[in-house]
DNA sequence: GACATATAATATGTGTACCTACTATTATTG
DNA sequence: CAATAATAGTAGGTACACATATTATATGTC
């Protein structure tokens, strides 16, 4: 089999295409984040005070790559970190004003961008690839812990 | 609809699982390369003294993550760069020797990993997957093109 | 054949993405 | 309660990944 065929390869594909999307229709939004950023953010909306591994549990991601993405987030004011009362190891994550209205103007465009990720499929076939894909990372995620 | 259901997350994951999976197999193998590196070694392979923008292209990666990744196989003694005679701009690369033979290793490893890329699905839902992600990937093409 | 245009590679900068090791702190166990 | 193990976050290192700008060279046009 050709390497353009393979498996690994067009799932690579898919997600380099899945980023450009965000990258586009978030930037013509007037929006200045990342993939992760918003997932970070909305994980801290949904759970106020959530410390870093927690994201990173989350979201599926590193917690050193989290470190970065939080550091990056403070510095743009979006969010704040406190050092927890009850764990002086981890650090309470929240929101500011300026963070949660950033995530409200983001999350309709987001959402709106995930039908442009899959272009020229019926909905039949895009919500069939995702039961299929999601069905794949849940497999995946019983395998880890398990 | 939740952050973690939607289609852009789902394919991250998936990606995420896919590199997982390339690493720890071909490391067990005692290979250390990365699938961009194969990727482009298996590029060089198929039309030896490929420039590295015609590289780029055939895998579908920026020109200048495939001068980095050139870099890191010149390094290593995969491949060979030399200036070429008929448009001195461009760098024809070749395999060496020691390159051919890592690729050789490598090539059953890749192909064999392939499937796990997948658990849980299949072979029909294996095939079907790929069979939509091609189709949306080829939209994608076709769509930068025309 | 000078000149505008396009292209190959590189340089620079930002942001993931993950591994291993390390420090500080907490939880567990004898 | 002292010793051990586990966990939160960070540091350092490697390798993408891509945008933009720059340099060298080639190409098309008049």
């Amino acid at each position: 089999m050709a390497f353009s065929d393979m498996t690994g390869h067009l799932i690579r594909r898919l997600h380099q295409h899945a980023a450009h999307v965000f990258q586009v229709r978030t930037k013509e939004a007037g929006l200045d984040l990342t993939p992760v950023q918003f997932a970070a953010m909305d994980a801290i909306a949904t759970t106020p005070g959530i410390d870093q591994a927690s994201i990173a549990a989350q979201i599926a991601y590193d917690r050193a790559t989290i470190g970065g993405v939080i550091d990056r987030l403070e510095q743009k004011g979006w969010i704040k970190r406190t050092i927890s009362n009850r764990d002086r190891r981890a650090r309470e994550v929240t929101l500011t004003p300026i963070g949660r209205d950033i995530l409200e103007r983001a999350i309709p465009v987001v959402s709106a961008l995930q039908a442009d990720i899959l272009p020229g499929l019926s909905n039949d076939e895009a919500s069939h690839l995702r039961d299929l894909i999601e069905r794949t990372t849940k497999i995946i995620d019983s395998d880890k812990d398990g």
